[in-house]
DNA sequence: TCTGGGGTCCTAGGACCC
DNA sequence: TCTGGGGTCCTAGGACCC
């Protein structure tokens, strides 16, 4: 049976890559209508609503002011960057910041001196989580097969839905863009591709509210000339590598041979930077992952010593060990391998983690445990950043029977 | 102007078993 | 006593992603 394949009405694979426009701030803009437009960087801070009422009350004192006028609070009530103090960075930048050069990850300390007058938001979580969950299902109405890929992402298999070979995928993705934003009034940019690496980079090249089609036709002149840094897993170091042989583009990727990929990056990465380049990944889209650990970390706003901040340290640690017993709890998972991880003043970061005989979710246990790692650092540093970490996950009422474990050998001291 | 928090996967060496 | 492999588990670090 090898002729059927081939008729003109043959399914083709279509993956879509779907990606929120400037999520985190796109959600605060829906409650406040009246920053549009204007510069806006999420990231560090605190609420400060009730501040602005207070001033609004103070300011016009004739009207009765109250939590449902947040979308009429002048702009000029609005936090400034310029005011920010603090080690944080912005989660994300709406496109009027991003013109000042401000971007996600970088330090908000950098942004206030790109842009000073950008308002300042801090996240807000249970929104931003209600909204992700609000467009998934939009989606999954439409096209189930959806892979989660964090709040503001999701990859889609267009090729068995209705309308997903249409124009490529074009008339799927219109529909799902529209269903997204009358759910939500939110933009998105989807990339329909052969695959996911392809959709990927594609669903990047016209944001905001953006569609592209990219076939296996148009790798020459859609993919070959992009970055080699846009392919979906070659990051800073691969990609100072690759620019160190005068590799620049992924067409230029492509021009090496495999054994020469693998001589110099090794026999998996190699042949793997070889494939891509080619447009070559058959990943399917995966509508379903157990996760694999959990862990809560938190970065002090001066660096700690362990013994001078002894009191301190030890209330945050605690802390963190309580956060992550209640995140596996509510989620209904125990571990058995408990670790710590510090960054110290020079962003060095270690890790120590043990794996237990019992699976577990109890904070005190995780806090003897992680405490018993954290002897095994040099505690003498000053130390930036601490985090508590529990993983070989199981789910609470699947936990796997006890492996036979050899007796404990005994204590000679 | 120094760089958050939550993850996944890979590599590599050593222990230990068959 | 010496010489092998293969396989799995554990630990530490690192690259990368959202």
């Amino acid at each position: 049976m090898l002729t059927a394949v081939t008729t003109p009405t043959a399914r083709i694979r279509r993956i879509a890559h779907l990606d929120m426009d400037a999520f985190f701030a796109s959600v605060e803009l829906l409650r406040y209508p009246q920053l549009k437009g204007l510069p806006v960087v999420i990231g560090g801070g605190r609420r400060r609503e009730d501040d602005m009422l207070a001033r609004l009350r103070e300011t016009y004192p004739e009207r009765e002011w109250t939590g449902e006028d947040l979308a009429h609070i002048p702009v000029e009530f609005f936090p400034r960057l310029e005011t920010y103090v603090g080690r944080g960075v912005a989660t994300t930048a709406t496109y009027a910041a991003r013109q000042f050069g401000v971007g996600s990850a970088m330090g908000l300390m950098k942004a206030a001196k790109l842009c000073p007058q950008a308002i300042l938001l801090p996240v807000d979580f249970d929104e931003v989580r209600r909204i992700s969950r609000l467009f998934k299902h939009t989606i999954r109405e439409i096209a189930p097969t959806v892979e989660d890929r964090g709040v503001d992402e999701v990859y889609i298999d267009f090729t068995d839905v209705p309308g997903g070979q249409r124009e490529g995928g074009r008339v799927l993705a219109r529909l799902i863009q529209k269903s997204i934003f009358q759910a939500t009034g939110l933009t998105c940019s989807i990339g329909v591709a052969p695959n996911k690496l392809i959709a990927k980079m594609a669903s990047e090249f016209h944001k905001p509210n953006g569609i592209s089609i990219v076939h296996m036709e148009d790798l020459q002149t859609l993919i070959w000339p992009l970055p080699c840094r846009k392919i979906n897993g070659v990051g800073p170091k691969a990609d100072a590598k690759l620019q160190g042989h005068g590799i620049h583009t992924i067409g230029e990727l492509a021009q090496r041979e495999r054994p020469w990929l693998v001589a110099h990056f090794g026999k998996s990465y190699g042949a793997w930077l070889h494939e891509v380049s080619w447009g070559r990944d058959e990943r399917a889209v995966q509508t379903e992952s157990e996760p694999v650990s959990m862990s809560r970390e938190t970065t002090f706003d001066r660096d700690l010593h362990a013994v001078r901040d002894r009191a301190e340290l030890g209330a945050i640690f605690t802390r963190l060990c309580e956060q992550v017993a209640e995140d596996l709890q509510r989620k209904g998972y125990v571990g058995k391998t408990i670790g710590v991880k510090l960054r110290y003043d020079n962003f060095q970061i270690v890790t120590r983690d043990s794996t237990i005989a019992h699976f577990t979710s109890d904070a005190a246990s995780i806090r003897r445990h992680a405490g018993l790692c954290l002897k095994r650092v040099d505690l003498t540093r000053r130390i930036r950043l601490l985090g508590v970490r529990v993983g070989s996950l199981a789910k609470l009422g699947e936990v796997p029977p006890e492996p036979e474990r050899p007796p404990e050998p005994a204590q000679l001291f």
